[in-house]
Order: C-alpha cells, then sequence, then structure tokens
DNA sequence: TGGTCCATGTAAAACGTTACATGATTCC
DNA sequence: GGAATCATGTAACGTTTTACATGGACCA
C-alpha cells in the first residue's frame, strides 16, 4: 500500500525518471522506504492509470529517452488524505535480534562477531548521515518550512543510529563478561 | 527467507502449535519479527517437509487437536549455520516517516496530531518493556546464558523506544515554532 | 444469544525479489 | 577492450496480506 505514498512524496519533492526515483530510494528516501527499480517501474504504471502521475516524455540523444513522471493535483489529494489518517507503528523484522534471541545455540563468539559487524555498519551509516546534516542543514534556525521536515527525517535516522550503537556497545560488554568466554573468544568463529 | 529462522529459534526457546506461535508473534517474538497466523501456518509445513520440526499431535476432548511442533536436530543445525552468515541492515518501512518527509504538503497541525499519536505509541510500548524487564529481569547478575540473550533483545526494545519517544519530542517542538503555527495549530485537524 | 477463545486451514490478490534483456555511451 | 552508467522494461517466482471458512466451548 505505502509504497505508492512514498513515490509521490519523492515525486512531490522533485518530478523524477523511474531510473532517476531508483537511485533516490538508494539514499534519502531509501533511508526510510525501500524498493528495487522493478517495484518502482511497476508502481508508476499503476500510478499513471489511476491519474495521481502524468508522464513527459523527454527525447534524448545517443540515449534512451527518458519519462519523467510529474504529480497531479489529484495525486496531492490522495496524499493530503492519507496523512490525515493515523498510522500504526511500523513492524520490525529484524534478522540480528533473532540471531541474538537464540544465540544461546551458538559460540558466543559467532554473536560477538556479529554484534561488532552491525556497529561498524551503524557507525558508517550515522557518519553518512551527520555528514548530510552538515552540508545541507548547517544552520537549523533559518530552514524553509520544506526542508524542516526533511531536516526532521534526518534527525529521526541521526537519533536512531546512535541508539543502535549504545545498544552494541551495551550488547557487547555483557557478552563478553559472560564466564564461558574467556576462552570461546579465543576461538575462530566457525567454532 | 527469515520468517523460518524466527520461528525456529521460537520453538527453540520451547516446542508449540500453530496457534500458540502465532500469539508468540504477537508479543516477544513479535517485538523484532511480525507474522500472522497464515504465514506461520504454511511455514510450518514447509518447515516439516524440510525436517528441520516434526510434529505431535495432541488429542483435546471437547476443542480442536493441537499440532504441537518441535525443532528437530537438523533444524538446530540449520539455525547454526545461518547465525554464522553475517546479516546486512534490516531494511526500514516506516510510514511516519514518509508522511513527515512530504509534510510541508499539509496543514502543520496534522503532523503535529500524528507525531504525538505516535508518541503515545511508543510511549505505551516502553512501558510494556519496562514491564517485562521488572517482571523478568530483576537481577542482571544472575542470568542464566539462555536468558541473556534474550534480555539483550529487551534491552533493544527499550533503547529503541526512547530514542523514539526522544525524537518525537525534538519534532514536536520543533514544528511547533513553525511561525505558520500560531495560527494553524488552532484549526481542527482536517484543514 | 452474542462475542471471544481455541485451533486449523484455503484462496486470491498484492507486493517483493531475482534473473533476464536491450543497447548506446562514457570512463579507465 | 571491459566495466560501469544511462534508461527502460518483462517474466517467473516467492512472500505477505486480506478475506473467507469451520465449529465447539465458555462467558456475560
Amino acid at each position: 500500500m505505502a509504497l505508492s505514498h512514498a513515490i509521490l512524496v519523492a515525486l512531490l519533492e522533485s518530478p523524477s525518471s523511474g531510473y532517476d526515483l531508483a537511485k533516490r530510494f538508494d539514499g534519502s528516501v531509501g533511508f526510510f522506504w525501500d524498493a528495487s527499480h522493478q517495484q518502482i517501474y511497476r508502481e508508476l504504471a499503476k500510478l499513471e492509470q489511476a491519474h495521481h502521475i502524468t508522464v513527459e516524455t523527454i527525447e534524448q540523444a545517443g540515449r534512451p529517452n527518458k519519462k519523467n513522471y510529474f504529480i497531479t493535483e489529484r495525486g496531492k489529494v490522495f496524499l493530503t488524505d492519507w496523512m490525515a489518517v493515523p498510522s500504526s507503528l511500523s513492524p520490525l523484522k529484524d534478522d540480528l535480534l533473532v540471531k541474538l534471541f537464540g544465540g544461546y545455540l551458538v559460540n558466543p563468539a559467532v554473536i560477538l562477531k556479529e554484534l561488532r559487524h552491525h556497529r561498524k555498519l551503524h557507525q558508517t551509516r550515522l557518519v553518512e548521515y551527520q555528514a548530510i546534516e552538515e552540508r545541507f542543514f548547517p544552520d537549523v534556525e533559518t530552514l524553509s518550512s520544506t526542508a524542516v521536515y526533511q531536516y526532521l527525517t534526518l534527525r529521526n535516522g541521526i537519533q536512531f543510529e546512535q541508539g543502535w550503537l549504545k545498544w552494541c556497545d551495551e550488547a557487547i560488554s555483557t557478552l563478553q563478561t559472560l564466564p564461558s568466554l574467556a576462552i570461546a573468544d579465543d576461538l575462530p568463529p566457525s567454532c
């Protein structure tokens, strides 16, 4: 249901081709909604049928023509209506937590390795977010009303990643103090 | 792919029927992996075919028989192998952030209402988590090695909800200081 | 007598993933 | 000369969601 909304919100920010959207879903919008190019093309076709978007074909020399999509008034109404309907909490699906929940099945070193790996991934993403913050939102006081909203989604990402880092540290140090680990931590990860 | 893993991890904790699993996926395991009863029944059939689980039918008087599922040695190996393969970050899909990203389309009061609503939902869940913490993990020093892992998943939930609350507060107070809100905040939510 | 709980499932539709396909251009 | 980028898509398959279906037990 909500891929359509994510696409419309992206087109609201700026008209794009399917190809451009796919790239934007790989950063920015993609930080809170993920979608592949195949999904995007399929959904664009549907949105056009529903008159939520229109196309403008851009002829290009030496490369495939571009279909540039725009949100219509009808699309905006559709979005506006949706925004007024309360959403429930988004369900989580997290592999790492499934692993952890049954972590006693394997040597603690296996789980520790995975935790350290995830800590690094979250750290990298946090740095990425902070770079965006510095580059695009250096002066919070003077943000346009459009920018405020996008800034707040970024702040959510930063908060989220900081929380992960904090938790990873807690989990790592807790697992390290497990008595069985005095030996196990030195074993190769496959054990 | 990973619904099977989530079910196996749940069965590892304790053998259950499909019905019981569905209930467990509504709390505990469900806090980090969500699944409906239809998915669970279908996946159980597959897992049985793959010999990752076995059934034991319990005859019951006056109510439908129960199929109690157990994880097999093979199922444990399957889980163990999976735990050693690094996972990537779980992709997010969050309606609220999509709404926020395009929030400038509607009156700020609409978004503020949604933020306050979400703040309440997160607050409720945090309280729920903290109740579990107090009841089942009162003494962190003396946890069994099984319990440590489940405690850490709970701690993740607590961390996560606290992060959301903090961010909601930040977002609400940022939106409240928008100049347009001096008037807009008093309008009915449908505006 | 009406609703919720127990306990299992089927069927169709929507959504998501993986693989395949094309073809020129630009970069190394 | 090979890889990546631009730009679009199709096809097959797998997963998830939504709705439907059954039927007794128990509670208010």
